[in-house]
DNA sequence: GCTAAAAGTCAACAAATGTTGACAAATGGA
DNA sequence: TCCATTTGTCAACATTTGTTGACTTTTAGC
């Protein structure tokens, strides 16, 4: 295997560190179509074929680029009452820290019109959202509560960094937080959530 | 202009009716970007150069399909504790009624990556959502009142008709009412909402 | 039935795309 | 210094794409 062996920082990687990168930026900023491996190339100032050469094709390079990990924390420690707001909080935090947030918002972007997009986006709900609802909330429920966060969470997230429709872009955190933070705590342990 | 004199159902008016139709379905599946023009004309039994005949170019064909009228109820005649559940359930009909489900998937699935596609879907938002919620709340509030409820109509849209998050294509008509209702009647005139 | 307009067919274009292979330059250990 | 491996460059490929123009077939009024 070509993996580090930690060791060596040696010379490039960092082609292919700059690759991923410029890959990383063009992928959330236009889509998987709307980026180009000439495009990430160009803006990695490095020939396509390398590219290519480093990561074996394009659905491999953006296999490697679409990785997230939301590091929600664990509702379980956390005050019953607050996990609406702490929930949104950490979903902002997520979104504005560069690292995550490019993850975030190169699956989101693709989605739509990308299967493996699509089928990654899934999996970040079913396996990063899903068992922290599992773990405040009847478990037999938790699909359903994780769902309608799901929901409630990716349309901010459509409306407010890839639509930046004006009123969304306009909330403050303290806003969102104020606003969404209800809506989340009744999805995850309302009582009146069926 | 070639405006319809109201007359003729004449000969092939039909073809371009077809074209349309074919063009309606394929980017409401695959998008803007995967849906070619060859892909619309094989579906519609017709030459590639009859589509660009009858519209003039890949953009005018999607400008054409991308049409969408909510027709939502006017809230102010409704029920004033009503609001979020009447909105809810008319968003339900229409994302069912092949008509105008068809036109918000288009718009919903191309806005990621095609900016065409996103200014329709913000105008949809400011010009259909906005001035209803106008009519049933504080004008000056109506602007981020129309986006919250903007971003869990839209989230709910894309975990269901688009992602197909399993939880939430499993939700029946009475559990979405159910559940989200009372998160649009806060969004739309709950007091606590800055 | 004749003819002009409409409707449809066909082949081809230019551009963009993912991908490849042959070749050159740089690097680093012996 | 020499040589082998790594790293980078260049040109080209095959395919797909939107679009066009020349041409043929069909239609409809006289």
């Amino acid at each position: 295997m070509t993996e580090n062996q930690s060791k060596k920082p040696s010379k490039s990687d960092r082609t292919r560190a700059q690759i991923l990168e410029a890959a990383r930026l063009l992928f959330a900023e236009r889509g998987y179509d709307g980026a180009s491996i000439r495009d990430v190339a160009a803006h990695a100032s490095i020939d396509p074929a390398m590219v290519i050469r480093y990561f074996r094709s394009k659905d491999e390079l953006f296999a490697r680029a679409a990785v997230v990990d939301l590091k929600l924390p664990a509702l379980r420690v956390i005050d019953r009452t607050d996990i609406g707001k702490t929930l949104i909080r950490r979903f902002l935090e997520i979104w504005e820290d560069p690292a995550n947030g490019t993850g975030m918002a190169i699956l989101l972007r693709s989605a739509t019109s990308n299967e493996f997009a699509a089928e990654k986006l899934r999996d970040v709900f079913a396996n990063q959202v899903r068992p922290l609802v599992a773990a405040v909330a009847d478990p037999a429920d938790a699909g359903r509560r994780a769902g309608l966060i799901s929901s409630q969470l990716l349309g901010l997230a459509m409306c407010r960094y890839l639509l930046r429709l004006p009123p969304v872009v306009a909330l403050s955190h303290d806003e969102i937080i104020q606003n969404v933070g209800p809506t989340l705590q009744r999805y995850a342990v309302g009582e009146d959530v069926s």
